[in-house]
Order: structure tokens, then sequence, then C-alpha cells
RNA sequence: GCGACCAUCGUAUAACGGUUAUUACUUCGGAUUGUGGUUCCGAAAAUUCGGGUUCGAUUCCCGGUGGCCGCCCCA
């Protein structure tokens, strides 16, 4: 029986090319981060079912987790999210770290879930969270980081929107209507879907009952929320100017607190949701710890791919190989051997072609690998000790010695 | 969980129910015995699986599997 070359359902390969792309996103997001005070940690990818469990509700324990026995019979399940791990991670640690803790990490999480476009079941997602801090000058700053990695990116201001919204304004409403508990969590989830959906009105009344005119009365006028104005306004001064209010932002269920966000693509092609993020300061209670004010954000790598292909912002793959020895015959194979030592001390990649095709075959492998630079090392070489250095995208090629190779290349000389 | 659409060489594609299953790219060999991107010649390479209708199925029907898209969900 032949054994089927597919990944497993939901996850993907990465080829060198998807490799080179995938690591420029990840280590875009570590630069970013840590040039504002960040600090990177990371966690395994198992953790006790439990952890879920007590935070979020059964069906996505259930249905939308990796969850599996150990030989131990202990419930494990493969993370979902990175949320729940740091808050364990600080909690456990509360009086050792020192507030404000700036944390950022790059993992990737499983979701067992229907695939469509931008969700797979792995992903790799940037958290960037921000403790101890409650002010909104820390909200501010944790907007600032989304908007700077956007930038980082390539984007311009045109090409994303900061949309801006407070779960507290909701918080105010629901008291003013005296709504319970329960049914301000359905009212959210609708929340959400407003814009989808065309019979809003008549789900909330389903919902509500004779509060829904006055429910629909008070989103409508939430617009000009002063909590909102405060955010909005010490961003702008901040050169942080495409951010708008948008109280139709939800962020899912009840685990934030205070500000929200969310970050869309105005692409017309890709006009959706890109990443989002606020502020959760009760997160810890469930460890049985202090209070500790915590705003942060995700962004998956899927999603924000698909954005720079959108807006066409990949960096073109360049290969960590920075010469090719193209060997001629077997004769020089040797010689080739000790001019890569050479080269290999001066710190430059080197890959010996010992295929002992003809130049122009091996010449043409190295422009397919998308290795910049090739020598061919024959006869002539082993006899003169002088390398023919060529440059294949400008077709320019340089005679030097071989201790000589590797300063030319470094400082683009050819 | 619900619904739509799709499934042919490695990739992308063509084929009124009857072909030696098309073409391009890629790969391999050669034209070109030490210098690529052009050109020319040649080769290798495919009908997702199981059933049904039919003299005959890549083509029509049913089911499985897989993909993709939308809904639900998105902690």
């Amino acid at each position: 029986m032949k054994l089927s070359t597919d990944s497993y359902k939901g996850v993907r390969d990465f080829y060198p090319r998807d490799k080179f792309v995938h690591d420029y996103i990840l280590n875009t997001w570590a630069h970013t981060c840590e040039s504002v005070g960040y600090e990177p940690y990371a966690a395994s990818i198992l953790e006790p079912a439990e952890l879920y469990k007590s935070k979020t509700s059964d069906e996505i324990v259930n249905e939308q987790t990796y969850t599996f026995e150990d030989r131990g019979g202990r419930e494990v399940t493969l993370r979902p999210e990175m949320t729940p791990t740091v808050a364990r991670m600080v909690a456990r640690q509360q009086r050792e770290l020192g507030f404000p803790l700036r944390w950022y990490s790059t993992p990737n999480c499983f979701r067992y879930e229907r695939m469509q476009r931008g969700r797979l079941r792995e992903f790799w997602q940037l958290n960037a969270d921000l403790f101890g801090l409650s002010g909104i000058e820390a909200d501010t700053e944790i907007i600032m980081l989304a908007h700077s990695l956007m930038k980082t990116f390539g984007a311009t201001d045109a090409d994303f929107e900061i949309r801006l919204n407070d779960r507290r304004v909701f918080d105010h409403i629901f008291d003013e209507a005296d709504i319970d508990a329960g049914t301000r969590k359905s009212v959210i989830s609708l929340l959400d879907r407003r814009t989808k959906i065309d019979n809003f009105e008549s789900e909330l009344a389903a919902l509500t009952g004779d509060k829904a005119t006055i429910l629909l009365n008070l989103f409508n006028s939430a617009a000009s929320n002063v909590l909102l104005e405060d955010v909005r306004e010490s961003l702008i001064k901040r050169g942080v100017e495409n951010v708008v209010i948008d109280t139709s932002i939800t962020r899912g269920f009840d685990y934030y607190t205070g500000m929200i966000f969310e970050v869309f693509d105005t692409a017309p092609e890709n006009n959706r949701s890109l990443f989002g993020g606020g502020r959760y300061d009760n997160l810890l209670e469930v460890f049985g710890v202090e209070k500790v004010s915590a705003v942060g954000f995700g962004m998956g790598d899927v999603t924000i791919k698909d954005f720079l292909e959108t807006h066409d912002l990949l960096p073109e793959y360049v290969s960590p190989t920075d010469i090719m020895l193209c060997v001629l015959d077997e004769s020089a194979s040797s010689f080739a051997d000790s001019v890569a030592q050479t080269l290999r001390e001066q710190d430059m990649n080197v890959a010996v072609n010992y295929s002992y095709k003809k130049a122009g075959n091996q010449i043409k492998m190295a422009d397919k690998k998308s290795i910049p630079f090739v020598a061919c090392i024959g006869k002539q070489e082993m006899e003169s000790n002088l390398l023919t250095v060529k440059h294949l995208s400008s077709g320019e090629q340089k005679e030097l010695p071989v201790e000589a190779v590797a300063d030319h290349i470094f400082t683009q000389e050819i």
C-alpha cells in the first residue's frame, strides 16, 4: 500500500520558501515586541485539560480542542490559545515577577474545527501582554504596539483600520436596562453578528422582550462615549491616526473587562478582521491570586500572511546559502573542500555541488535554489588559486583570491 | 454541526458516453566536453476510492474520502 503524501488535515508543511515567509513573520513579531521592551517567554504545547475547562465553555473544550488521555490517565490538551498558559505562569510567580510585566510569545496552537480561509487547525499566534497597569496608558501602549507591528510589516495607515470599543460601555447599558448576566452574554454574541444579519432587531426582541427598544436606543447612542474618546485622543497624540470608535466590536465572550479593539484590513478583496485584543483584568482570579490587571492581543500567522499577500508586502526568498561551489570534475573535489573550509571560516554559508555535471547545469541549479553567488572549481582554479565568483542576479563576475571572496561578497562589491 | 461547489501527470489544465487521455510549466537526457535565465530535440509522468447505469464511463447516477467556500463558532 502506498502512503499518502498529504500532511495531517489542517496543518501545514513548511517547504524552504514557506519557512522563509513564516520565519519572516515570526522574526518581525519578535523584533518589534523587543524594540518596545517586551520579553519573550514560551511554554509546552501540552497543558492539563482543566486549564481550559475552568475558564471556557464545555463546547469549546469538547469539540474544539485536541484532548486525550495520557498513559497515566491524565487529561491532556494541545493548547488552543496562549492566554490561559500565560495567566497560569504569571499567577504562579506573581510575587517574584516585577510589575509591570511586558511579555510576548509566538506559540503554535491547535483548534479542532472546520477549516476555511484564514483558519487552519494549527496556527502560530503572537501573544503580547502587559500585566500590572490598569490605566489608559497601558491600553494606548498595547494598541500602539499593534499599530507598530503593522507598520513594520510595511503596511500604511490606509491599509488597515483600528476599531475601538470598551466592554464597560455594554456594562453600563445592561445596568441601565437591567439585563441579567445570562442574557448579557447572548446579547453580546448577537451584537457581534449585527452587521452580518438583517433581523437584528427581532432577534434582540426575542432575547430581551420589552427591553429591546430601550437597549436599541442605548446601543445607538453609545457611539460618543467618553471612555473611548480618551483612548482615541491619546493614540492620535502619539501618531496613531487610523483609529475609529466602533461600538459594534464585541470580541467574543465575557473574558474582557474594558477596552477592546480589532484591526481590519481596508482592502475590499480582503475586508475582514485581522486580529484584536483588549483588557482582561480578572483573568488571574481562577488561580486564587491577587488581582493583576492585564491588556493584550493575539495576532495569527495565517491572517497576517493573507494580509501581506493581498498588499504585496511579502519579502522575496533569499537562500541562506551565500555561494555554491560547482565542482567540475572529480579530481578537483578535495581542492573544492579546502576552498569551502576557508570560506566557512570567514562566516560564509557554502554549498559544494559534487554532481560533476557541466558548469551550465550546476549554475542553473544554484539559480533555481536562489543562491546568490557561484564559483566553478576545476583545473584552472587548482593551478591559479583564484576563483571566478559570479553574482547570478546581475550576471557580473570577478576573479579573486580565495581569501578575498568573503570580503567582496559581504560588502556587495560584486 | 449545516449548506454550496469541486476532484485528470509533481503543478496548472483539455477531452459531444467511444482518443494512443490534450497542452504548458517542472523534472530527466541531449544539441552545447568550463559559466545560468533564450532556443531546439527527446523521455518520464495522471483520470481520488467503492458501487451502479451502459456494448462502452474521465464524462451520467449513488456513496465514501479529500479540497475549497459560506454559515455556526472563533476562548
